[in-house]
DNA sequence: TATTGTTATACTCTATAACTATA
DNA sequence: TATAGTTATAGAGTATAACAATA
């Protein structure tokens, strides 16, 4: 079966994180931090703007009860708290404190290190990468705003 | 904090595959064949062809205990096997089995399927792609090969 | 003595089911 | 009756420690 250039390129993608720095770089994050990935994920998100537990389940797709335990460690730890839905009183919003926006703060900064493979591209060719890889990320709808890279200053 | 052009494609190539399909195809996947992601892995590895368990361990940076129960899940299903090392009495290697080899075949078929977001590239944009991250696949060093997307057919 | 691999065990992460409170 | 969230519990996934066999 051939397959087309997107497949190929989509592999490639996954290849890069799946085999090599991108999983240890992440684990290490949550090492650093103490937090399972999906708590991790959650301050993530968070850091976009207060949310209802609800969306923080439909985001993630995980089960309701793992967001609530999820919700009491990173409120344990400090990094979130919950408050009161204004208008609807089953639901409760999240909302990240500043000691998490610090947490957020150091674990993008250890992200942001690309591996030394990233060399082997001129500047002008990674910035022709980074144009690509934007349009693509823009056409992303599911893709949480937190996890985007911003502009250029952090 | 200025980052450079490398650190943010670095950046949404993680956002890319971390937030959107990446992580839910992977788990899909494992789902469909019934193996944990560090069993579907090593068997991925696998096949490439056979490898001593001590090899394994390096390459994946697990315990050798969880590499045992993971080769031992990969036996009793039928997938690989355990096969006596030629020189060294204490060591063993793992060999993938045929019938190991038709679950990576349709692995990889349901992992070549890219997001739909890959659609706002022009196909002479896509090629541009591709060619960008083989470069940069080809100087990681640590991937094992059976991850990386292999020419054009399969 | 150092290395390969296994066993037994415990801990962490995530899901299922049953429940409470509000809509 | 349906929805938001919690509690209690069970399961998968992974690691740690002690061990046997070979180098």
């Amino acid at each position: 079966m051939i397959r087309p250039v997107a497949a190929e390129a989509w592999l490639a993608l996954q290849a890069l994180l799946l085999g090599g720095e991108g999983y240890r770089q992440l684990h290490q994050a949550c090492q650093e931090v103490d937090l399972p990935p999906g708590a991790l994920k959650v301050l993530l998100v968070l850091s976009a703007g207060a949310r209802p537990m609800r969306e923080l389940v439909s985001t993630f797709r995980l089960d309701p009860s793992y967001i609530t335990s999820t919700v009491d460690a990173l409120e344990r730890r400090g990094f979130a708290r919950r408050e009161p839905h204004p208008t609807d009183r089953r639901a409760k919003t999240v909302a990240m404190t500043d000691e998490g926006g610090e947490v957020v703060a150091r674990v993008r900064e250890r992200m942001a290190v690309p591996p030394p493979s990233f060399d082997v591209l001129s500047p002008a060719e990674q910035e022709q990468l980074l144009n690509l890889l934007r349009r693509i990320l823009d056409a992303e709808p599911d893709i949480p705003e937190m996890i985007r890279p911003r502009p250029t200053t952090d």
